[in-house]
RNA sequence: UCCUCCUUAGCUCAGUUGGUUAGAGCACAUGACUGUUAAUCAUGGGGUCCCUGGUUCAAGCCCAGGAGGGGGAGCCA
């Protein structure tokens, strides 16, 4: 007999059919009862044992984190908590998990302590939910690009070039960590010796070689694995993350912004429709961790409000001389609230300032546009006042920068000029700088961090619990 | 990297002014139970008090150094 999905059963109607499930136990009560869960929903099938004509040495393993196989027939269940049940016929102990030692017990368990068994954690309610939201999410980012005739490019992992601009990288290299070969002339490491031949690094971003892309296919998107050898310490830091980076020929600033809100409302939504189920479980936590919680720190709305904020209204887009002239006038910075105040024009925008604007002065998502150049990467379009660059970031409550992006430098004069300053040697990028020489264009993109915005669907707090195998400094386990 | 808090049973946590044999709930084991919903009831076992060193008649508690973790900051997505 062909097994039936959990998720698929809860559909049926029960009439005695007769059905074969598999799964893994989550309680066993009452001698009776089993909780089994197959991962294809958050529900859990209640299979009924008639444990007098039961094996007895198999219910004594029946113990949670166990695999079994039941056959049995779908009724209609007499209780309160779920609508039907399997009367179980054939029962079949697949693998079983010794109680004694099985970490996972039916009761809450920290966060903190999940991500010490990050092999198990797959096996929670919470975890179940966050990965298959994570899931629908990577499917909502390619349907959206699909649809509207945006082309999916894979841009190389391993990558040639130091000067992307966009942080510390890790070095990949088979030279022996103990002998590395030196070239005694100017103490330099001899890469000719290397693998490639040359020193290579794990990329920190795809846009260069997706704008490379745009400026012939017109439309594309990446949507890989990137890394970032930052010693950054954070709740919303990895050194390796999955990042969206879209870049589209002949779109200015106002279509950059008009993309991103779109995809990031797409994608929310999409979550919200086909992860209701998981969306609800992962509200209710929310809702009980609240309680332990003073009332300064609780979530201002549920989480399905939340996003239904998000989606259902414009995000506030604001330059950012704007938006230091709000922070310079706001009551808590008169009143020296701010750790760091906010004086004049060409301070970066610190952590404290995004919030508020974010937070209190707005309270829903903003965009912040035209950032002075010299707090900016070099491939920023210059504006014509000569100050300031056509960068966007979007600031997202609770998550901060989700999205980062920009119209790009499509000058050639002006974007050697801006690398000279930023001392960018031009002959690590003759080829990105070809791109200006050989029918330029207007064009725009951004880097959507996909971790960032699955801990702002699922309410998640932590980047490291919405990824499974989280990669942060002095942590690579599993 | 900086600031700050934490580390006691498998988990979550209590532990008074430094003082006898370190506690609770859950989990686990054994038994009971044919409608449970993180089932319930009874009984029981379970401790490198993060590590190293020091102060003291005496350290889970005080001091120093280290390790791990949380929260915040910087950098960013």
């Amino acid at each position: 007999m062909k097994r039936t999905k959990i998720a698929e059963l809860l559909t049926f109607e029960p009439q005695g059919q007769e059905l074969l499930v598999k799964g893994w136990v989550r309680t066993f009560r009452n001698n009776q009862f089993l909780a089994l869960n197959d991962g294809s929903t958050i529900k859990n099938l209640q299979v009924v044992v008639d444990f007098q004509r039961m094996d007895e040495a198999i219910l004594k393993k029946l113990s949670t984190g166990a695999c079994v196989s039941a056959k049995g027939t779908l009724v209609a269940s007499p209780a309160k908590g779920q609508s039907a049940e399997l009367k179980a016929t054939e029962l079949q102990l697949l693998g079983e998990s010794d109680a004694e030692v099985f970490p996972l017990q039916p009761k809450k368990h920290s966060l903190e302590f999940l991500r010490e068994i990050a092999h198990l954690r797959f096996r929670t309610n919470t975890f179940g939910a966050v990965f298959r939201v994570r899931h629908a999410l990577a499917y909502a980012i390619h349907s959206f690009f699909h649809q509207r005739g945006f082309y999916y490019i894979h841009t190389p992992i391993i990558t040639g070039s130091d000067a992307e601009g966009a942080g510390e990288m890790f070095q990949v290299t088979t030279l022996p960590l103990l002998q590395i070969p030196f070239n005694k002339e100017n103490g330099q490491v001899n890469f000719q010796d290397d693998f490639f031949g040359k020193a290579t690094n794990l990329t920190v971003s795809g846009q260069l070689e997706a704008e490379l892309a745009a400026l012939a296919l017109g439309e594309v998107y990446t949507f890989g694995p990137t890394f970032r050898a930052e010693n950054s310490n954070t709740s919303r830091h990895l050194a390796e993350f999955w990042m969206i980076e879209p870049e589209v020929a002949f779109n200015e600033l106002d279509d950059n912004m008009d993309l991103a809100e779109d995809l990031l409302k797409y994608c929310i939504r999409f979550a919200m429709d086909h992860c209701a189920d998981d969306l609800e479980f992962l509200q209710q936590r929310l809702v009980e961790e609240d309680k332990t919680k003073p009332q300064e720190e609780r979530n201002a709305m549920p989480l399905l409000e939340k996003l239904r904020f998000v989606t259902d209204q414009p995000f506030a887009r604001i330059t950012y001389t704007e938006a230091v002239e709000i922070l310079k006038n706001s009551n808590t910075n008169k009143k020296g609230k701010f750790k760091y105040p906010v004086e004049g024009w060409g301070i970066d925008l610190q952590s404290e300032h995004e919030r508020y604007l974010v937070e209190k002065h707005f309270q829903k998502p903003v965009i912040l546009t035209d950032y002075p150049a010299q707090i900016k990467a070099f491939y920023m379009r210059m504006n014509d006042d000569g100050k300031t660059v056509r960068a966007m970031d979007i600031l997202f409550p609770g998550i901060g920068e989700i999205v980062g992006g920009s119209q790009r430098e499509e000058r050639l004069q002006h974007l050697q000029n801006r690398m000279k300053a930023m001392h960018i040697p031009e002959e690590e990028l003759w080829w990105y700088l070809e791109t200006r020489k050989f029918g330029t264009c207007p064009h725009s993109g951004f880097g959507l961090g996909f971790e960032r915005l699955i801990m702002f669907v699922t309410g998640m707090g932590n980047v490291r619990d919405v990824i499974a195998f989280p990669r942060t400094p002095k942590n690579a386990e599993f």
